[in-house]
DNA sequence: GTTGAGCGTT
């Protein structure tokens, strides 16, 4: 079957957009989600029943009804309560950093790269100060949002290499709950390709990341746009391209500075000690449920409330936060899937698919609470357990 | 073979 146009939109009544169908006749949820960011699915008003009709959708393929796709217009699902929710976060751009630079990349090169997208209002390449080499990343800032946007959406091929645009750990969501949007993706096998994760998990909700360590190591990281979607799915048991992948919470990355930054700013050092300890939940450590933190101290009501909020540790970060009258914030940076390592130097875009965030322009709540403050916690006794090793808790 | 890179001297 030859590639086909089929007619999709937002609504039934609306004009609606022609996507190209493969080679086989079907439709990639993908490819609906490039015209349609969130896109979980397609329905369609039956010319017989004059019900509304789901399509078929098989691990990110949408199979065309009985008898082809016609002429009909169909409609996008999203995920429920997802419609409309795009657009909120204020519209202003802000610096993005540029990761994976060829070391020969210039500010005027990035540039007139970045220049084909919108007007550039700034550049920087970063340096080792003494050599003068780069560092392998940068900065770059457009005049206009949409641009910002569109940069981030899409990854980059700069003077041979692929480069990611992201916003930087610095910008990102001061006030998001501290819930985790990503899931870790166990038993995978080698086959399967970031893309055909992206594709899969689509269904579910709007992907932002993915990430398939390099070497093959047999899992893999999805990051979601809404935490929901990603608790949801924790502990299934998921089957793609045939092979039984267990989901379950992703553990917070060992070493990650923005946690440990925003643990600060708890005035505390919480981060490490009795919270950090994985897998095993809190790890309020021997013998009394008194968990002692310094010379602050968790009543075991609090503990068992915790134990049981406690999917991941981050529900605890959660707990304690509003415990302080605030929203907890988050960490969360998705490392952006890129291909080789450094000094394999050049794979060029080699197969391995990897993506930048997705447009998910997702707005951080504006303004409200401050971050900073911690009155509730401060305590002397045990800020001094930041250096702990299991304090990463940035994603 | 079940837990991930890299984030800015102002």
């Amino acid at each position: 079957m030859a590639e086909v146009y089929i007619r999709v939109a937002e609504e039934e009544n609306e004009e609606p957009m022609e996507i190209p169908s493969e080679d086989d006749g079907t439709v990639l949820l993908s490819t609906v989600a490039a015209q349609f960011p969130g896109a979980c699915g397609l329905r369609f008003r039956s010319p017989v029943s004059q019900c509304m009709r789901g399509v078929r959708l098989v691990e990110g393929i949408l199979h065309a009804p009985e008898n082809g796709w016609g002429n009909l217009v169909y409609v996008v699902n999203y995920p429920k309560g997802m419609a409309n929710v795009c657009q909120r976060g204020d519209m202003k751009t802000s610096d993005l950093i540029v990761l994976g630079l060829p070391w020969k990349t210039s500010e005027q090169d990035l540039k007139d790269y970045f220049s084909t997208f919108g007007e550039v209002i700034m550049v920087q390449v970063k340096r080792d100060v003494k050599t003068g080499n780069s560092k392998g990343f940068g900065f770059v800032r457009f005049t206009e949002y949409e641009t910002q946007d569109k940069v981030i959406s899409q990854r980059h091929m700069i003077d041979g290499r692929w480069c990611d645009c992201k916003l930087p750990n610095s910008k990102q969501g001061p006030d998001e709950p501290m819930r985790s949007r990503k899931v870790f993706v166990g038993r995978c096998t080698e086959d399967i390709s970031a893309d055909e994760l992206r594709q899969f998990f689509m269904q579910y909700g709007e992907v932002t990341d993915v990430f398939i360590p390099k070497p093959f190591r047999a899992f893999a990281f999805v990051s979601f746009a809404d935490d929901q979607v990603a608790s949801s799915l924790c502990g299934e048991d998921l089957i793609i391209k045939g092979v039984s992948v267990h989901i379950s919470n992703a553990e917070p990355k060992h070493g990650s500075r923005q946690m440990m930054e925003r643990a600060g700013r708890f005035g505390n050092g919480f981060g490490a000690q009795g919270f950090g300890s994985n897998r095993t939940g809190l790890g309020s450590s021997a013998g009394s449920n008194m968990a002692n933190f310094g010379n602050f101290s968790l009543n075991p009501a609090m503990m068992a409330a915790a134990q049981a909020a406690l999917q991941s540790s981050w529900g605890m970060m959660g707990m304690l936060a509003s415990q302080q009258g605030q929203t907890a914030t988050s960490g969360t940076t998705s490392t952006g899937q890129t291909s080789s390592t450094r000094d394999q130097n050049q794979a060029y875009g080699t197969g391995n698919s990897n993506y930048g965030t997705s447009s998910a322009s997702l707005g951080w709540g504006t303004g409200s609470n401050s971050t900073t403050s911690g009155s509730g916690f401060s305590s002397g006794g045990f800020g001094s357990s930041m250096e702990s090793k299991s304090s990463g808790w940035g994603m």
